[in-house]
DNA sequence: AACGATGATTTCAACGTTGCAATAGCTGCG
DNA sequence: CGCAGCTATTGCAACGTTGAAATCATCGTT
């Protein structure tokens, strides 16, 4: 059926190293030799074999990514960019879908995947990083957005306390006072929303605003649905009502809008808002959400390229990479400046 | 590192070719024999090396899942779907975005893909079955949702023309008559669309209503977004407004309301929206949505099965199936009766 | 006691590729 | 002419697994 090295050999009078070696590129050939071989592949139409070549080499050329969600839109563009980078390295991506659920987590490593694949790029929910290390000594691991591992694994992820001040900080310098922030999530493990909430509360010390416990909103999942729940939460809680929400993802926002907009609460006079990930729904949203957006393309190939190195030179005793992607605030339509009194302004201090 | 059969041999006492067995199941293996080897197994943690095995079974036990976007809710619940139903079968999923890039379908197919992959489920978007079957001669290939390719690949798909006209068909059975259609896609070249446009005017001519080409509107995507657009522009182009829709996705039906209500006209009293796909958050939507519900999981097994026999038995003569899987009509809040004059609400003539 | 039948286990080879070492062909220099 | 120093090419072996066939052990039957 499908033609191998020797079929591709025998047509073109070569032997099957040679033509190996024309289509690695790696050993030199004679141009004339490698103009016949060629000939000879594409008349059979040659693919190589990547069982035959993996065995031989130990390595399958297939990385894996567990990401939480597939329909999450973040992971969704995040998971598409990896994809992307992996193609330039003439690798192929096993996308898989955890759920949160740490059984699944735990069987992409112990299963036969850990031996099909080359090396993990995962989004922990359920597992910690100690977990996630012990379990698979062998297989190169990237954690992506997990809080310190120290010397677990490599990680990578933006700087999560400092982005979330920045965001908190652009609210307090539009002169919004009375921010709440929603989208805390302490039952899960990888800890990024506490360091969102410590950025949060750091920006408003700085400010001289007392953070309100009332005004930190605890969320089940990051979905929209999520955001609007919580959102009439606070609208109905009957307290003082807050000028601005930071919350810990786009899809929050983009349901806090919704509510808003429902509840008559117009964006971003009445209450400004900002969201976190910059998804494509937000840059279209009514109105634009202003929002902290981490460099995806740079976490992809900064994951790419922790992967890369631990498997190319499997040094176990290389001490974990722990990156940090750019990111920068958008600033759009949901943060414009309120046309209140103006003196109160610039009192925010800014960001280090 | 890695354990092989043979260390595990040595460790147990026995041949290669026994621990094989062990593993495998299928050959006879005294108890006591096997208990040896399952205890040498679990002393070394050994895996079976799956390049080996792809390279002497000429099977990977990976297939390919070609959608055209992850982030859209229909497809990523079917892909998860897939993955389940897939491990049912000890077969592993890679999934892979196309865009509707015709490029990035065709790459699948001649490119290195085409020899990692024993079997391709594709949801195709740019390229015609001709040319998708002609590609791929060797590869075994399901296609979801495409229009009848009559004998050139395995094909899975709901009764699209059944599915548009039973629910337009609801829809005049509640009373309405001014009725519109959202979702034409004539540059797409899978035909969907033109199979729910049928339906649609079948219905609508069955119970006596002549279809108006004014109120069937085409959309570049099926996207939320792509929905409010096409409703507003219906609200605003001054002609008589409709009093239902049918839409061709969940999505779209979802931007109709959301526009509906922007524009001050209320579901289902004024308008009411039907839509396809039964998606997650048209069962949470405002009102919860009516939709035609395909039995995704139906899908999932069936095009699984068309792919295990063509897998397993590659009789190249045997003729392409043409299965079709169930679907039901789901009718929530946003077709619910209205209060209107009653008299004329059974007039429509149900769909056989 | 010899023999066939049955069950358990082993041996051998092959899947397609590439690392390594060896060989063949050529050029230029002493 | 002979030989070192190249380049281009080849042969061999091995990666870990499993199909096919061979061997060995055991038991029941004649």
């Amino acid at each position: 059926m499908s033609s191998s090295l020797k079929d591709v050999a025998a047509r073109a009078g070569v032997s099957a190293r040679t033509v190996s070696n024309v289509v690695s590129g790696s050993a030199r050939v004679a141009a004339d030799t490698r103009r016949r071989v060629q000939e000879a592949i594409d008349e059979l139409g040659y693919r190589p074999n990547l069982a035959a070549r993996s065995l031989r080499a130990g390595r399958t050329g297939i990385i894996g990514l567990a990401i939480p969600e597939l329909h999450s839109p973040y992971f969704a563009e995040l998971a598409g960019l990896i994809v992307e980078e992996a193609r330039n390295r003439a690798w192929t991506v096993i996308i898989d879908q955890t759920l949160g659920d740490a059984e699944a987590e735990r069987r992409l490593l112990t299963g036969s995947g850990g031996r099909v694949m080359d090396g993990l790029i995962i989004s922990p929910w359920a597992l910690t990083a100690q977990e996630l290390a012990s379990t698979a000594r062998s297989l190169p691991i990237v954690l992506l957005g997990e809080r310190s591992p120290q010397g677990f694994a490599d990680r990578v992820a933006v700087d999560n306390v400092s982005a979330a001040d920045e965001a908190t900080t652009h609210l307090l310098m539009q002169g919004r006072r009375r921010i709440a922030a929603i989208g805390l999530q302490p039952h899960l493990h990888n800890g990024t929303s506490d360091l969102r909430a410590e950025g949060y509360r750091r920006a408003l010390r700085r400010a001289g605003v007392t953070p309100r416990p009332e005004w930190e909103r605890t969320v089940n999942t990051l979905h929209r649905k999520d955001g609007a729940l919580a959102m009439a939460d606070l609208l109905d809680s009957g307290g003082e009502i807050p000028d601005a929400v930071f919350t810990f993802s786009d899809e929050l926002a983009l349901g806090v809008m919704h509510m808003a907009h429902q509840k008559g609460v117009r964006v971003p006079e009445e209450l400004a808002v900002v969201g976190f990930d910059d998804i494509e729904d937000g840059r279209y949203g009514r109105p634009t959400l202003t929002t902290v957006s981490p460099d995806k393309r740079q976490i992809a190939r900064l994951a790419l390229q922790c992967l890369a190195d631990r498997i190319y030179s499997p040094d176990n005793e290389v001490s974990p990479s722990d990156l940090t992607a750019p990111h920068r605030l958008v600033i759009r339509a949901s943060t414009a400046q309120r046309p209140g009194p103006s003196g109160r302004q610039l009192e925010a201090v800014p960001a280090t």
